[in-house]
RNA sequence: GGGAGCAUAGCUCAGCUGGGAGAGCAUCUGCCUUACAAGCAGAGGGUCACAGGUUCGAGCCCUGUUGUUCCCACCA
């Protein structure tokens, strides 16, 4: 049953509906099926605490496209979807809101505290899934997991306690990076640099013996507190002597060592460093290979200890101020320059980040490495576009261990156990443990697990994994990853190390990067420049399917790309040309009783469309399968715009208005073309084509369980093709002429085609009248007329005679000048014929190519010289 | 200091393994030709950053230069 289609396209008015229809009749559902191969996306989780944005558009979209090809091509496509629990920002959103209610988390603990948070994500934790329905996304949200639930739970401790026994983690006092605001200590991978404008303080330390100093500089002055020596450089034969005497550190006026180390460059400053081993990563290092004491001179909240009275509880920059002042006042400060630097800053809320020295938990990197290199070497997983290989190697290469604690209660708790008495340490999935010395009850590590812990395990522990499930079998590893550039480090690295450590495989078959979706001055969308475009507003004014189409087109993976309010007015366009050529078919085909089917007799034009319809299966395909995405949906866009609407539609017209046979297979071929078409389009632009394609006679529910189209042989027709194109060539030609001189298209004349190929122009002589402005087509060899426009084409010579339009100077100087353009042509074409080295080295298909165009040219020489000829 | 990306029409960008450059928007001209003015038919507009090289042939491959963006890095 067919029903109307609206008069416009409104796409508020059906996408919702749709993708209700969609979701409650299970469609997105993918089960373990041997008849089928499967195809397996894992969603890159969200996080509880976001909030659909551009990134997000992306993303889903690229993953939407490649799961329902690959559904509609009959595979079974599990895209899995689902959240993660966002430790950090999760726990910053929490403490924010009881900081309003005046309260602190150590007022309620962690019992209550973890109730609130479970509480936080019931509520808002749906959010962003919610919205991600709005961008037609169809994962199978049956199976949406969520990375605390008990399934990713049980793999994460599971995955723990294999490392902990097999030594790859361990827990040690390290330096690390610790936030002040969050009251963590995060990752290498969470500490991002910035330039940030400084000073640099330089300092004299007086030698003990009384005679002399040593002069040094130094960034963070406060951090004196903590020196324990000064370094300076094994070859340096300035400070030769000095070395092995101590100095008298000013203001604390304790005695530190003149160590030499090859750390310290000879270069850089006076070539002195003070070394800091509790609040710098290389001076603790330094200090390791010297042995010097490790002296904190701060809170976890960055303000300087007890232990000075004079500055305990300032904080590192109050601090900064007053041991500057003290040490002009002792006569240490010697000046103060002003210096541009790096600094460490925390992911998520930009404090500046202060190494410090403590207990933590770590994963053992190298081990894991060097098997997640190999699996990309050797092509095991192979990233698209190929150079982001280079990012990930560089990562993987140089890395350091993992610091996995985190000093935060929301998150998965470290599964390891202490004895209070003996000091014994337990690590078990079990969730009480008790003392396997002294018998008594052990205590949890109050610490959870770096959120990216259980994140890279997301695409075997959402299998079911660690027992062992026929989805796991079945589904795993994963076809592709589809991820932005900038998370390669965080999670692709990490999920590659951890599939392979724990499934022997490599996750991925492909991972595909895309870039970043910037705003229309080329800025990244950001919260403090408040530049975001909100998807949901561009879907509520234009339609998901204007901004899917958006998001795709012109875009080549790994780039980054412009939002602009116009490419999404030029994507809703397309939709509505979509629209308005469905509404065409329908008028003609309601009353009609009309199959999706070919009709056993077809026109040329029939033929021609078809072949395009054809060729463009062919090709999509072909790029869907190599993701080139963005060339895919440009080629279904000229398809249907310029082949399907403005050349067959058009076509058909004088057909559709006849009565006979002629006029119902062409209603069959555009029911078949447009239907093909929809299918094409579908994984690009779903809501679209799922309402017109409804709107068609068709079989089946739903068109995204439709067989997606296939190239098939029988429908190449490159004679008629041929043929079509001459005829077209033609209309282009006289359209051309007619403008050039200014002629209204509501003025008909007489067409007179001198042509070779007779038959064709005959058969095609009807399409003259509709697209050219004829008032009668005339075909034979030749025509003897006089005082007519000519017009030359490759394959015909036309004239229109049009008496009073004729000014037979004008017309001698373009035909001189066509002539020209078509020597040159041919000489072009001729040159390369006569080269030897082409001839003999190029392949044939170029060269007779060539030979084509020279003949073609040739050709038209000879008709223009004629033509100019009978002017004169 | 290392590494990577980008440089193509006025703007935003495509251009698959090398075979004489494309789209959208913008501009100009003419059209209400009953699917669509969110449209139709035309037109103009490019030393593919620069300099070399490889090749019968280079926007595409190689080398260098310049500009630009990003990532990484312990010059305190």
């Amino acid at each position: 049953m067919s029903k109307e289609l609206a008069k416009a396209y409104n796409p508020g008015e059906f996408e919702d509906r749709i993708y209700q229809f969609w979701e409650s009749n299970g469609y997105f559902h993918a089960e373990v099926d041997q008849n089928k191969k499967p195809y397996t996306i894992m969603m890159p989780p969200p996080n509880i605490t976001g909030q659909l944005h551009m990134g997000h558009a992306l993303d889903n979209t690229l993953q939407d496209i490649l799961i329902r090809f690959k559904r509609m091509q009959g595979y079974s496509a599990l895209w899995l979807p689902g959240t993660d629990h966002a430790s950090i920002a999760t726990e910053a959103k929490i403490v924010e809101a009881m900081k309003k209610e005046g309260i602190t988390k150590e007022d309620i603990g962690r019992e209550k505290f973890l109730e609130r948070a479970w509480d936080w994500k019931k509520e808002y934790g749906g959010r962003i899934v919610r919205q991600l329905r709005k961008m037609g996304s169809s994962p199978d949200w049956e199976r949406e997991r969520f990375t605390m639930d008990e399934g990713c739970s049980k793999a994460v401790k599971d995955v723990f306690v294999k490392l902990y026994n097999k030594g790859l983690i361990y827990r040690g006092e390290r330096i690390i990076n610790w936030c002040p605001t969050c009251l963590t200590s995060i990752s290498d991978a969470e500490v991002e640099y910035e330039e940030q404008a400084g000073h640099f303080w330089h300092l004299r330390y007086p030698l003990a013996d009384g005679s002399g100093y040593i002069q040094l500089a130094t960034t963070r002055p406060e951090t004196l507190l903590g020196d324990t020596a000064v370094a300076v450089n094994p070859k340096d034969e300035r400070y030769q002597d000095m070395v092995g005497k101590t100095l008298i550190l000013p203001i604390v006026h304790r005695e530190i060592p003149i160590i030499a180390d090859d750390y310290v460059e000879m270069d850089f400053g006076t070539g002195v460093v003070k070394i800091t081993p509790a609040h710098d990563p290389n001076d603790f290092e330094v200090g390791l290979r010297h042995h010097l004491p490790v002296i904190n001179v701060m809170t976890d909240d960055a303000k300087i200890t007890e232990d000075y009275p004079q500055y305990a509880g300032m904080d590192r920059y109050a601090a900064r101020k007053a041991i500057v002042k003290d040490l002009e006042a002792e006569g240490a400060l010697v000046k103060i320059e002003d210096y541009t630097h790096n600094v460490g800053t925390c992911y998520r809320c930009s404090t500046t980040v202060e190494p410090r020295v403590s207990k933590q938990w770590f994963v053992k990197m190298k081990p894991l490495a060097g098997p997640a290199i190999d699996a990309v070497k050797n092509n095991e997983t192979r990233f698209v576009p190929t150079h982001f290989e280079k990012t990930y190697f560089h990562w993987l290469e140089n890395i350091r261990d993992w610091c996995i604690s985190r000093q935060l209660w929301w998150g998965h708790q470290i599964p390891a156990f202490y004895c209070d008495d003996c000091g014994e340490i337990t690590v078990t999935k079990e969730s009480e443990a008790v003392c396997p010395k002294c018998g008594k009850k052990m205590r949890q590590d109050p610490d959870t697990l770096d959120t990216w812990f259980s994140s890279a395990l997301w695409p075997f522990s959402t299998l079911g994994w660690p027992d062992k499930t026929p989805e796991m079998d079945y589904f795993y590893p994963t076809s592709v990853l589809v991820t932005g550039y900038d998370i390669i480090p965080f999670w692709v690295m990490r999920m590659m190390f951890s599939g392979i450590e724990h499934t022997g495989k490599a996750p991925f078959d492909t991972v595909l990067i895309h870039g970043l979706v910037r705003d229309e001055l080329g800025r990244k969308m950001s919260k403090s420049l408040g530049n975001g475009i909100d998807p949901l507003e561009v879907i509520s004014q234009f339609g998901a399917d204007a901004l899917r189409f958006t998001l795709v087109t012109g875009n080549a993976p790994g780039n980054d790309m412009r939002y602009s309010e116009k490419k999404v007015t030029a994507s809703r366009n397309f939709a509505n040309k979509l629209w308005n050529a469905s509404r065409f078919i329908h008028m003609n085909i309601d009353d009609h009783d009309v199959k999706s089917e070919l009709p056993a007799e077809l026109a040329a034009e029939d033929k021609w469309i078809i072949s395009e319809l054809n060729t463009v299966t062919k090709e999509v395909t072909e790029n869907l399968e190599k993701y080139e995405l963005g060339i895919a949906v440009q080629k279904l866009y000229d398809f249907i715009w310029d082949c399907l609407c403005d050349w067959y539609i058009e076509l058909t017209k004088a057909r559709l208005q006849s009565d006979d046979a002629s006029a119902q297979n062409a209603r069959q071929v555009l029911l078949y073309v447009i239907m093909e078409s929809l299918k094409l389009l579908h994984p690009f632009m779903p809501f679209i084509t799922e309402e017109i394609w409804q709107s068609f006679p068709h079989e089946g529910e739903t068109i995204m369980l439709q067989k997606y189209p296939e190239y098939t042989e029988e429908h190449n027709f490159p004679e008629a093709a041929r043929e079509m194109n001459m005829i077209m060539d033609a209309v282009k030609a006289i359209r051309n002429r007619r403008t050039e001189m200014n002629v209204p298209p509501s003025k008909k004349a007489k067409v007179y085609i001198a042509a070779k190929e007779i038959a064709a122009f005959e058969k095609g002589s009807i399409f003259f009248s509709r697209l050219a402005s004829a008032s009668e087509v005339t075909v034979a060899d030749s025509f003897d007329i006089d005082g007519a426009v000519t017009i030359i084409t490759a394959d015909a010579k036309i004239y229109i005679p049009m008496d009073e339009l004729v000014d037979k100077e004008a017309e001698m100087k373009r035909l001189a000048k066509e002539l020209e353009t078509a020597e040159k042509e041919l000489a072009f074409n001729e040159k390369k014929l006569s080269n030897q080295g082409f001839m003999a080295k190029a392949p044939e298909k170029v060269v007779a190519e060539v030979r084509a165009n020279a003949a073609k040219f040739a050709e038209k020489i000879t008709m223009l010289k004629a033509a100019i000829e009978a002017l004169q």
